[in-house]
DNA sequence: TCGTTAATGCACTATCTAGTTACTTATGTC
DNA sequence: GACATAAGTAACTAGATAGTGCATTAACGA
């Protein structure tokens, strides 16, 4: 027979549910911001109906939160993973370095989140404990990095860890965000393998300069 | 007489309504982006009637897209007016490190825009012809400088001025747009005097090592 | 003084959107 | 196998929100 398959009953999965709404929010944030994104549309997009977002977050505000959580999460924990406290401490630097930069490329609704929740001033992170001794841990793992540099002669003395962090960050970070804009202004593919390739480079460069002794 | 100083017939003045509409829009799409701004709120912090906003600039984006050429023909207005040309070309590039940093500190809504333009793809920078010739003008202005910097021998050979450009402008932006974030994450005020300072001492030792000749 | 044009104001609408109410159905346990 | 609980659905609402229709009034030249 022919029958219309019938929308079958559909297993539940509580788990799998949250998962995809999670899947789809960070989308959907990372496309449009907390302000422009739409709930129906996490809905559809998880498959699932609106009312689950709200069965299980609440609000579209601390859905957002999650998604926000869960992306400081992953980046942290990566990094964590890099163990550059085992590496020869120049190689150690290159390795983030390069890490951030592909970080970012590979996951750009990280960048988009973040913009987004800077525009509400950080109210949601404020609230993640988490977060927090995630930073924590980051932190202390290139101020380790620096001070064996510097014992060993390598990388110059007396350089804030905070203040690298945010260079390493910001070099990678503002190159791609503003990449709509940046191929007007500067007239220049600036998305091609060799344009990335060249940034890295470029990237790179900046921060040995910086860092090791002459 | 104390009669009630009925709303005075006000003077008309398209020029000066125009304005007003012009600097509330960019207060309201700086706090809160391009979907987050409300026209009515706009309207209001221009003390004109919303009607008005429509009769000059037919709808939000096409409002959204004039702040934002306006914004962008600042920057690059005072960027000109720097006159590296008759500088010492280390001086110079101080100059327009310092300048830039300065400039994003004391025009916040300038980032803030940027970045709501960027989360739409540049889908109204790419109408501007305007802004397309500034851009080039600047870039050449940092060619110029490097190229002559490097005549003299104080500059590196072989940097080039994108890309330069970019890490200036990142350095600074990137520490400014992600200031509430980067607040809770390296638990250090960024904003402080002292600290404002100590970041722009970090990113002139940065450029100028980068750009530098050993 | 009159008439045309542009500036201004008010009230309205069509549409959208976060969040909810009230219900149905699967699942696993005793 | 029935009962309790959790997963899932559809239709609805109250409040916003971008954009308009239309009437009114100032400005200014003839």
């Amino acid at each position: 027979m022919t029958s219309a398959p019938k929308a079958k009953p559909k297993a539940r999965d509580a788990d799998a549910t949250q998962k995809r709404i999670l899947s789809a929010a960070k989308k959907e944030f990372a496309k449009s911001g907390l302000g422009g994104a739409r709930v129906d549309v996490i809905a559809e997009r998880a498959k699932a109906n609106k009312r689950m977002i709200y069965h299980y977050f609440n609000s579209k505000e601390e859905l957002f939160q999650r998604v926000l959580e869960d992306a400081y999460s992953d980046i942290r924990t990566a990094e964590q993973k890099l163990d550059l406290d085992h590496m020869d401490p120049k190689a150690a630097l290159e390795t983030l370095v390069r890490f951030t930069w592909d970080y970012y490329l590979k996951n750009p609704e990280f960048i988009t989140l973040v913009n987004s929740e800077n525009l509400h001033k950080a109210k949601h992170l404020k609230k993640s404990e988490l977060v927090h001794q995630l930073s924590q841990r980051f932190v202390d793992m290139v101020a380790r990095l620096l001070e064996r540099g510097e014992k060993e002669g390598v990388f110059r003395s007396g350089i804030d860890a905070v203040q690298l962090n945010i260079t390493i960050a910001a070099i990678g970070y503002y190159y791609l965000t503003n990449r709509f804009t940046g191929t007007i202004i500067y007239e220049r593919d600036l998305m091609s393998p060799e344009a990335l390739d060249e940034r890295l480079r470029f990237n790179m460069e900046t921060i040995m300069r910086l860092v090791c002794a002459d």
